[in-house]
DNA sequence: GGGCAGTGGTGAATCGATTCAACAACGGCT
DNA sequence: AGCCGTTGTTGAATCGATTCACCACTGCCC
């Protein structure tokens, strides 16, 4: 079944030439006569050759391979980076390593352990705490880190991020600018990062409006998900004077705020307008078209992949940068009086993204 | 910044041993004296010494890694999987490499081309076309591959798939346990395999009840998403005599028909009851939430990639085996009567899959 | 004819971990 | 003392591709 492995020697005999030869037509061609180059071609053909990594990156020093650290695949927002770290990756023709930390330190740290073995040309990461002496080490031997979605605290590194600050304003900008008068945030635990900001950014437009911000009225969440907008939508029912928008920390929240208020009976967007955050895929096929926070995730990944490429080929002239992609608005019904609760327009593909042939 | 790489001899010279005792203490500790043990162990932690991979699979033939190769990681379906199958990379200590065809027979040959130069134990792939020369070559030089969401045609080689028949049947057999009489079923293009086995479950259905598959009303969408649902529904909405139960190929056009039909007034599951396919995380929370057939898909890529590690493992005596695993059907308020569409309880934390920590 | 430049090709050394035949050291036993 | 078995350690050979100093050959010019 299985036949003894083909190498760069018997490649070299079949074609009558040396194995540096055999290397030279493999790596510079141009260096080799052409009928010497069309035997040594042939004799790779005939036999089925195929050049064996292992043995180039122990000379080279470091294998054509990248790691990727993320919390959770499994989550939309990683998935679509994951796929920009392919996609550049893939431009450079190196291979992705990918690894869920599942916001475990062990795991977390285990991995790291596993690419360094593999001598990893670098690693693009969403570290689970802020500073990690894994990471630092790995740093300190001269493998190049990027950050995800996490901002490096000095310039001795690169990181890729999202403006959540940005990302709130915009959000409350909208609302102001729609006239609203009372309005609400929903988001938590309040110990997370992203959501700090989004609402820190929601607080900026109020005063920007010449609002007072205190008179935001934030409903602190138990986790972001559907149920807890649920909850959420509740609280603010009973609540005086009642907002008539709500701007929430995810899209989860939004939608279950969405379901709640309607089962309550109250109207979107005619009686309290709403505005979720992530834009996910079913944003534009809820019940009614979820206005939402964009977040440019494919371009997340696919930045960060060349930030780490850059600094692993470059001659040393590797200028750290930290990038941060500033989010975008994209209005829905579910914000926008005039539409009066009504579909305006069959939304365009986007939606469909998770409809291709095979999951099916 | 970046200091020498620390080999084995180093780690021998200082701890006063030959190479062949540090390999020793690395691979059979037991071997080893205790003392000598402790001071090469302990020059391992002095010098911060990493094994080099590369030179250890140069030695054994082949790497401690193998591919993944998916249609699209952003799909859903092929994250899940893809969890599974890195859960229990993990768990043998592999590392996954992550490849994405994106349905294209060039890329995904390209891919087959790298993998094969890293030397991986084996391949996990839901291959674009049914025949696959590249793979078959493979094969026969003994990488072990296994088809994931394809059923092999032979017992030549391992597969993992779901069975779509048996989902389509408990869809349209639970519609008729219901009572409904005139039933529809959305999907397409029909070139699908999983939309023509989905179908076809349904037809096998209507026959187990006794009842004459050609009353079935199929309607052929365009494609898989929520637009295509909506224009399900509006042809649906002027069929005679009008269906009172619709089987939806997946959730996307489920969601869509849902959409459309509450627009028109319909009211579901009063007057139509509705089952999509998949339980995406959002079936839950939709307007309605949706009943759908339910597949495992972590379970599945867990399976494959225990099945390749076995394979690739064992002494020879391995058995190829082609697992067909059966969905499960998840019963919301879209499909049920009794609950007069008003949502009957909270439901459950899956729904909140998407909501871990950083996405926020 | 001798020197010189340029082209094409060679093959041994190298990367770092693993393996294994060989050996050293020691105690126990006759 | 001599032999044997056990335990622990050694070091050279090996995997396969790359690299580079060096060689062979051709053609050219003085």
């Amino acid at each position: 079944m299985s036949r003894p492995p083909v190498s760069i020697r018997d490649v070299a005999s079949t074609a009558g030439v040396s194995v540096g030869t055999v290397s030279n037509v493999l790596n510079r061609p141009d260096v080799v006569a052409q009928a010497t180059r069309r035997r040594v071609l042939d004799a790779i053909r005939d036999l089925g050759f195929v050049r064996n990594e292992s043995a180039r990156h122990l000379r080279a020093g470091h294998s054509r391979t990248v790691g990727l650290v993320v919390l959770d695949v499994a989550n939309p927002f990683f998935t679509d980076v994951a796929r920009g770290v392919e996609d550049s990756a893939n431009d450079a023709s190196l291979a992705v390593i990918l690894c869920n930390s599942d916001d475990d330190p062990a795991k977390e740290s285990r991995y790291l352990d596993l690419l360094e073995e593999q001598r990893v040309q670098g690693i693009l990461i969403t570290p689970v705490t802020t500073t990690n002496d894994r990471l630092e080490h790995l740093r300190k031997r001269g493998t190049p880190i990027v950050l995800l979605d996490r901002r490096a605290t000095d310039d001795t590194q690169c990181s890729v991020a999202v403006n959540d600050v940005l990302g709130g304003e915009l959000a409350v900008g909208h609302l102001l600018a729609q006239g609203h008068k009372h309005l609400a945030f929903v988001g938590g635990p309040i110990t997370i990062r992203q959501v700090q900001d989004r609402q820190q950014g929601a607080l900026q437009a109020m005063r920007a409006a010449g609002r007072d911000p205190g008179e935001l009225h934030i409903v602190e969440s138990s986790a972001l998900n559907v149920a807890a907008g649920r909850d959420a939508a509740a609280r603010l029912a009973g609540a005086m004077p009642r907002p008539t928008a709500v701007f929430c920390a995810n899209d989860l929240l939004a939608l279950g705020v969405l379901q709640e208020m309607t089962r309550r009976g109250v109207r979107i967007p005619h009686d309290v307008a709403i505005v979720g955050y992530d834009d996910i895929d079913f944003a534009a096929a809820a019940a009614v078209p979820l206005t939402s926070v964009r977040q440019p995730r494919h371009l997340l990944g696919r930045t960060a992949a060349e930030l780490l490429i850059e600094e692993a080929t470059e001659d040393g002239s590797h200028q750290h940068r930290q990038v941060v992609f500033d989010p975008e608005l994209v209005v829905r019904d579910s914000s926008d009086r005039t539409s009066r609760g009504r579909p305006r327009h069959r939304l365009p593909s986007r939606e469909g993204v998770t409809a291709t042939r095979d999951l099916a």
